[in-house]
DNA sequence: CCTGTTCGTCGAAGCGCTTCGACCAAGCGC
DNA sequence: GCGCTTGGTCGAAGCGCTTCGACGAACAGG
């Protein structure tokens, strides 16, 4: 393996030379740049991570704490690693996830403090996650995936789950929908503190009452099973639904099915609207699911230069960023069944 | 951040000293290791990975490459990276992932060569894949989850398809199945030669035709709709079938729905048996699905060995292992519903 | 023509660790 | 009591790079 060194004598230079063309800390002349460059291709030179890291007290690594072995990684995650990983690598610096399960938090720090990574993104971060306080108090780096219950000005990019059930609503209750039925993710999340579950439920209800609305809420396991009977569960309760808001894509599946099997038209006489959805679910259904697609590669590019922003020790480190969900129409909302006909059909106003 | 000679310092030692009492390289009197360690607790101190890499060529660092983007991240993934990373670290190494594309693969070649990584776990390997003859060209180690087409004696670890389907065959057969169906995956998937489609496929149809049987096989779209679709376009084809092998989650729960609205009783009427699963799936539908489970953890565990066996360049290569799936009795599978009742229920042979 | 800058380059001092050879004091057999 | 091994320790030489201070040359202004 060719060293610095011997691209060095190559060219003719000096070592330092050598870093300084490579680097660009300082300027070189543009012929010496060109002898330096052809020496590295003549000789093959790569440089040595762990020298450079080792003289620069930054690997230039930034880690991505990942509980891969507890949830899947699923499309959602993958746009947010996929960005992530582009937004350092255009930063000079490579994005790798690190496996740890929740309750590795020491391992992650130590990582950390033994240079492996000059700072960490904390995916799926819980009300009360324990991982946080250890990051904040061993002096760590990092950017939150999501909110702990107390943000406390800790970086953070998440989700804008107000906004995202408040627009849900909103664009429901336009097409005349009164009744309308949030299925939210499992009992079993809200167990372990899984912040989405909280944020969004409490969104929902709020974007409902502030129409003079009745809020439904269902907490439903993540299985197609669990769905239909979610549906059985809400059309019991309140038969006069007209629209569902989802947030938990397997069960929609069985929603779906459910609802084909009671012969009940979608969206004729049943709306669904699944938000903070991975790419590609929408055509997994027939008809197509209307959406509201998670921002998983903006909040991989904004997690990503706002923990580069506090690792460079430059700037401010933007305290949080919260990104709403966009609405990707599919086939699945229409107005209500009981909307007037006559006032336009698929932009009918909310009747008093 | 106190250094290996502060700690020699305060231990009254010398640094080399401390050294070996860490890394148990040389013999150091248990006196002397107390004292280090006394030292070493006193001061905090954390080894610094950049300098114990640059000074031994060693990172200790396995990367597992695996195209997160594209993919996501399953439970099976989620079981293999789980074991992988325990079994690294009981050998003092640790396991990180890259979210390289496939088509990244001198970029993976290059931060290996660069030294942030002494091996890689090449993970959804393809028929023809290119990284492989990048790896191996640039004599980077590394073990392939899953197969080229031909191994050629590179080292690798896969489900072991043509064993894992013949035991499926040979299981329903011995219920009296005689008309069977395999639900493989997508046709999208065999355009890009992922390898289980063609390995699967070929062993069912082998394991058929060694009972006699003629196998009927369709590739899936990876939707529950696409799911309910291949099971009318088979009923379509041979009405007389009774049994399916799927190795299509999602097409499965579509599978279900169907059955279920078409008023198939499962597995009265119809055995469906799910293979290569992910650990959980079972459970996710009604009747809970009989499986062969994947086996994540082991591949998991068998790579890294096989990884380190190359990268400390002791040992042989150990250069494939082949590892079958596990059946896992759940409700989906029964008797053939044509299949003689008096000779035994669960047992019956085949019929001649 | 002299001083003050700026540009490009060099040499050397680390960064914090591993590892090799050497050394010393015991402990051994004979 | 001798040389020999052995266990425990030390000093020093790197590993391959970054970065600082210094220095000569070219060039500007006065």
């Amino acid at each position: 393996m060719a060293t610095m060194q011997d691209v060095a004598r190559r060219a003719g230079v000096s070592l330092s030379t050598v870093s300084y063309a490579l680097s660009g800390t300082r300027s070189v002349s543009a012929a010496t740049r060109d002898r330096v460059a052809a020496a590295m291709a003549e000789l093959g030179y790569t440089p040595n991570a762990m020298a450079r890291g080792l003289a620069s007290r930054r690997s230039r690594v930034l880690a991505l704490v990942y509980p891969a072995a507890e949830r899947g990684l699923g499309g959602t995650v993958a746009e947010f690693v996929s960005a992530a990983a582009d937004t350092a690598r255009e930063n000079g610096h490579h994005l790798v996830l690190w496996p740890f399960r929740t309750n590795q938090a020491d391992e992650v720090r130590d990582l950390v403090l033994q240079g492996m990574a000059d700072g960490v993104l904390v995916m799926e971060v819980t009300l009360d996650d324990p991982r946080v306080a250890t990051l904040r108090d061993a002096g760590v780096p990092f950017t939150m995936i999501g909110r702990t219950r107390d943000v406390g000005g800790l970086p953070s990019v998440d989700v804008d789950f107000e906004r995202t059930t408040r627009e849900a609503v909103d664009h429901l209750v336009g097409l005349g929908h009164r009744r309308i039925a949030f299925l939210n993710h499992s009992e079993a999340t809200a167990t372990e503190g899984y912040a989405p579950t909280f944020r969004a439920e409490e969104g929902f209800a709020a974007a409902m009452r502030s129409h003079g609305l009745e809020p439904l809420t269902r907490r439903v396991d993540e299985s197609p099973q669990a769905g239909r009977e979610a549906l059985a569960d809400v059309l019991a309760d309140q038969p006069g639904t007209t629209a569902l808001v989802t947030m938990n894509e397997i069960a929609t599946f069985g929603v779906l099915a459910e609802l084909q099997h009671r012969g009940v038209g979608v969206p004729e006489q049943m709306s669904v609207l699944a938000i903070v959805t991975s790419p590609g679910v929408a055509d997994m259904s027939n008809p197509p699911l209307t959406t509201m697609h998670a921002p998983g590669a903006e909040l991989g590019r904004l997690a990503v230069l706002n923990l580069l922003s506090q690792v460079s020790g430059e700037g401010s480190p933007a305290a949080g960023a919260l990104i709403g969900c966009t609405l990707e129409p599919g086939q699945s909302v229409g107005p209500a069944r009981d909307a007037a006909p006559a006032s336009g059909a698929a932009q009918s106003p909310p009747r008093p």
